[in-house]
RNA sequence: GCACCUGUAGCUCAGCUGGAUAGAGCGCUGCCCUCCGAAGGCAGAGGCCAGAGGUUCGAAUCCUCUCAGGUGCGCCA
């Protein structure tokens, strides 16, 4: 089966092969209904082809008698049996069985495995690529670190989890925006500004005063002398407002190309960075309400206290509040503070109308699970500056926990009370960093062992997929070296036939399962199962491996039997193709070799 | 008090818009290296899917309630 379209263009998902089969099942069972054998007005949403949970069922199974039993008034047995028909004079099904409940098992020919193969190598990584996004422009916000100091680790997991998603997402066809919101307009870049005079103060031989609430960090050191390379001793016993707005100005440029730099290191880069700043003073933050407030959603009024947790100083206030209620919220959110400035709510909502009015389909946010509280109302906010038009998925990432030496890891040299970004990177590598920071679901809280990661053995899956891919590239290596050809073309090209071994087809099987998951994960928004999927398929790949030590049938290598070795090749670089193609969603670079 | 997240093997965790006998790693027991890398593989033991109801052909998955842990709850972002 040689596959006519260019990689990548792929206008819908028919390279998924369980959408394959069940637009086969639809037709029979449309047949059916034309002949009289099923009811007109049938549903056939909910029937599904999957793979089974046991593959001694076959390898695939549908669960359309069950689902169509009830509408139909028919017994689920029936209509297996009769749909069995159908499909079993299909060429690429060999077997249809009912099993238990009236679930259709379906074996499928060899040749199609062998096809799935054949497409794997001519196509590559693109091999996966699905067309469900149709080119949806999705706006994924990830990382938004406050630019007061180097990313930390929890900053780690959100930009390694977003990034990912993003390419996940690119990767099922959406057309996708990497964005960095930058929180320079509040309190905190003041904060900043006045630990960076301190800084300045000790680089023009005065002792700092790190006052309580300044950040002490060694990181505003180089921050202070370069300020005092630019203002010499100029700045020195001059009162605040002289000084607040260019030092802030500073320091938080600085502190952005250092984020840009962490950022580099673990391979992340942002296709925009929005500035807080950039809606004061312009207006932006104003039009957003107002827009609100057209909807009749902006009011002043008071609050009540939360109840059984009433803050100390609680005292009934006017403000204007956004009546985020009426899209979901619990309460309605103040938008003002009493002395009439914005709370940090207003700025958040002018950024999200930015991005409606962008024209994206979809927007994500990636928040550190201590945000949770936030998701409601800014869900709120969405739905209504875009009446519910533009869905606002936010995903949270829990805390990561640092191990070291069996103990937990938390100072850092560099940040002070903080590991740093860097502080992971630089011990560990970007790959084993990104993989492992998507070992886990976003939402559970992950155990970071710097010992563990590097450890090669099964426990580390960074180490055992890596070591699946090598093993493939070995063995292309060997083959190379015995004059062999195992181009992409010529494995391609290889008689397949020769694959049947229960082993093998179970990696085949595993191998069609990819371009399914790539639109069960972007579906979900879960690059993890991307990590978890990577795992399953090279452990089945080790296994067959190891058969070769048993049988030497399974060796991919057949001494003297170039044809052979070429067919066993073929499944083996499939298996490399689709590992590749995972890493690259997850941002790893796959390993040539294991030294 | 309310909201959100979590609760699955001794431990750490997967589990597909509801599918068949609930899976993996670690640990435990027993095997497999003259053989493409044993940094691996095979087999076994180990479960009231926190608990109780409900929805239906069918529930770890959806709904309700209870219990336990985490996070958050108007002038901090």
């Amino acid at each position: 089966m040689v596959r006519d379209k260019p990689p990548g263009k792929h206008e819908d998902t028919e390279m998924n092969l369980f959408s394959e089969i069940r637009g086969l099942v639809l037709d029979a069972l449309q047949q059916m209904q034309s002949e009289g054998a099923l009811p007109e007005d049938l549903n056939f949403d909910n029937v599904t082809v999957e793979p089974p949970r046991d593959p001694a069922h076959g390898d695939m199974a549908t669960n359309a008698a069950m689902v169509l039993a009830k509408p139909a008034n028919l017994k689920p047995r029936d209509i297996a049996e009769a749909l069995a028909g159908k499909l079993a004079a299909d060429d690429r099904i060999t077997s249809a069985e009912v099993a238990g409940p009236g679930f259709l098992n379906l074996r499928l020919a060899p040749s199609v495995w062998q096809g799935i193969l054949s497409a794997i190598l001519s196509e590559g990584t693109d091999y996966g690529r699905s067309g469900m996004g149709q080119r949806q422009r999705v706006n994924v916000e990830y990382v938004s670190a406050n630019p007061t100091g180097p990313l930390h680790v929890g900053h780690t997991r959100g930009a390694v989890f977003g990034d990912a998603l993003a390419s996940l997402l690119d990767y099922a066809g959406y057309d996708v925006t990497r964005e960095y919101y930058i929180n320079d307009g509040g309190a905190q870049v003041d904060v900043l500004a006045r630990s960076a005079y301190e800084r300045y103060r000790e680089a023009n031989g005065l002792s700092p005063e790190i006052a309580e609430g300044l950040y002490p960090g060694d990181y505003l050191i180089p921050i202070g002398e370069a300020l005092k390379e630019k203002y010499g001793a100029t700045l020195l016993d001059r009162p605040e407002e002289e000084w607040l707005s260019e030092v802030r100005e500073f320091a938080t440029e600085r502190m952005m190309d250092l984020i840009r730099e962490d950022l580099a290191q673990l391979g992340v880069t942002m296709d925009v960075f929005f500035s807080e700043k950039s809606l004061y003073g312009t207006g932006r933050i104003e039009a957003a309400l107002a827009a609100l407030d057209d909807k009749g959603l902006i009011y002043e009024g008071v609050l009540e206290p939360p109840k059984g947790k009433t803050p100390e100083d609680w005292e009934p206030r006017e403000q204007t509040l956004f009546k985020s209620t009426e899209h979901g919220d619990d309460v309605d959110r103040p938008v003002k503070k009493s002395d009439g400035s914005w709370t940090y709510f207003a700025p958040d909502i002018a950024y999200h109308y930015d991005k409606v009015s962008r024209g994206y389909d979809a927007l994500i946010d990636v928040f550190g699970a201590d945000h949770g509280g936030y998701v409601k109302r800014m869900k709120a906010a969405v739905s209504a500056l875009s009446d519910g038009k533009v869905p606002l998925d936010i995903k949270l990432t829990q805390l990561v926990k640092l191990w070291k030496n069996g103990e937990p890891f938390k100072m850092s040299k560099r940040a002070g009370n903080f590991v740093t970004l860097r502080d992971v990177v630089d011990q560990v590598g970007p790959d084993v960093t990104r993989f492992v920071m998507l070992t886990r679901k976003n939402d559970a809280p992950l155990d970071f062992d710097f010992d563990k990661v590097l450890e090669q053995s099964r426990e580390n899956p960074v180490f055992y997929v890596q070591y699946a891919h090598a093993r493939v590239m070995s063995v292309l290596r060997r083959a190379a070296e015995a004059g062999i050809d195992a181009d992409e073309a010529t494995l391609a090209a290889a008689d397949l036939s020769k694959i049947d071994h229960e082993a093998e087809l179970a990696v085949a099987r595993k191998l069609t399962e990819w371009p399914r998951l790539v639109e069960i994960a972007a579906r979900t928004h879960e690059p993890h199962r991307v990590a978890f999927y990577l795992y399953e398929l090279a452990g089945d790949f080790h296994a067959l491996w190891n058969r070769g030590n048993d049988e030497t049938s399974l060796r991919f290598l057949q001494d003297g039997d170039a044809a052979t070795s070429q067919s066993k090749m073929a499944l083996a670089r499939a298996v490399a193709v689709v590992i590749s193609a995972g890493l690259g969603i997850l941002g790893v670079t796959p390993a040539q070799e294991m030294r």
